[in-house]
DNA sequence: GAGTGAATTGACCGGTCGACCAGTTAGCTT
DNA sequence: AAGCTAACTGGTCGACCGGTCAATTCACTC
């Protein structure tokens, strides 16, 4: 201990207890995760979580706040900035893909969360909707996509066909056979899907 | 009491039992129900229910076969049938839709599924992906589809825009505010995302 | 350095969990 | 009608659940 730790630092433990919790809630989900679990992973006691948070649901809502407030807010001043010609609309979504491959555990939480029914985080996923909407209606504007196309809709089936892959993705590589699980196979679905993306909403000239 | 009713049943009060967990697991997740629970909604002791399961992971494993049979089989034969081009597969992703639009509990359930690792029930959805992957084959060699898409992707990816829609449809509609909760808006998805998909996978003739 | 309030502890609460078991009952075979 | 097996019941088990409480310990202020 060369350390001088203070032995008592209430922030510290705080975030242990979110730590753990975050851990173990998104790996089996709320109702399979009890409170001595958690205590046990972050080396405190039971008590004291609940001394810390009140209750075992107040918890899983900071877990899921904390970790949310992390993601939506780059994702927001990614989508509010000015630039938002197609070629920059592409290296958003791979930025967004790639962000994804590297936080999937946070795809894991926001599935926990799609399957319960917490009005308190939809708000924002509103928000995102609003802008990119607004971004594709600019293009649409400017004759560089379609306009019989709901641009509402294309920012959404984006979305999905982003996000799925994730959520979807132990299933489609599973059981070994199949596709393999590597950084190429990421690489392949990424490419394809904004070929198909960027063929789809652009206008063609011919017939 | 008209009908002579059976005082033992056994593969009633089975599928009784199938009923009510599977009602209770779709909507709440495993680890939030109770077996008790289970065997009130069922009408039926909770003994009886580990007389017929044995065990509460059992009978979780057996609402997911029961529900998953009845999905992937008529979907394999769909897969399987013959006639193949686009106008069909053009009907088939509207049937898929549309199936699923009304199998919502489906779509949850699937969405559970995803979060644990199931590996039994994996097998089923990659037998899908090759028959699809096939269909897709069978008119890229024909010219109707783009050949520098890799097939088996492109399947994943319009798989991914059909389902996550649904897994996502309570947080794009939530809030009130939004997209209106009709089948209209459905309906509109359905369109653009159809639209987007096949402008992206046929060829270009211009530039 | 006395006092104060938050951090932390361990013991404990009633309730419910999944599971088990001994015993009863009903439907079938022969 | 006897006998057997599976369906079904009620009671009970120990473990653990989330939560509470009183007591202790520390870091800080004045």
């Amino acid at each position: 201990m060369s350390e001088a730790v203070k032995s008592r630092n209430p922030e510290a433990t705080r975030s242990a207890i979110l730590d753990a919790a975050e851990k173990l809630f998104i790996e089996y989900g709320f109702g399979r995760v009890s409170i001595s679990r958690i205590a046990d992973k972050a080396g405190v006691t039971k008590s004291l979580i609940h001394h810390h948070f009140t209750t075992k649901e107040k918890l899983w809502n900071q877990v899921k706040m904390r970790r949310f407030e992390a993601y939506t807010k780059p994702q927001r001043d990614s989508l509010e900035n000015s630039n938002t010609d197609l070629d920059y609309l592409d290296q958003s979504m791979r930025n967004y893909f790639n962000f994804l491959l590297h936080n999937r555990d946070l795809v894991r939480l926001m599935s926990w969360v799609d399957l319960e029914d917490d009005l308190d985080l939809i708000i924002d996923f509103q928000d995102l909707l609003e802008l990119g909407t607004a971004r594709l209606k600019e293009r649409q504007v400017l004759g560089e996509v379609r306009d019989d196309l709901d641009p509402k809709m294309v920012f959404i089936s984006l979305i999905n066909m982003i996000i799925h892959w994730f959520k979807a993705r132990p299933q489609w590589l599973g059981a070994g056979q199949g596709l393999p699980d590597t950084p190429a196979t990421d690489e392949k679905y990424l490419e394809v899907m904004l070929k198909v993306f960027f063929e789809g909403i652009t206008p063609r000239k011919d017939s």
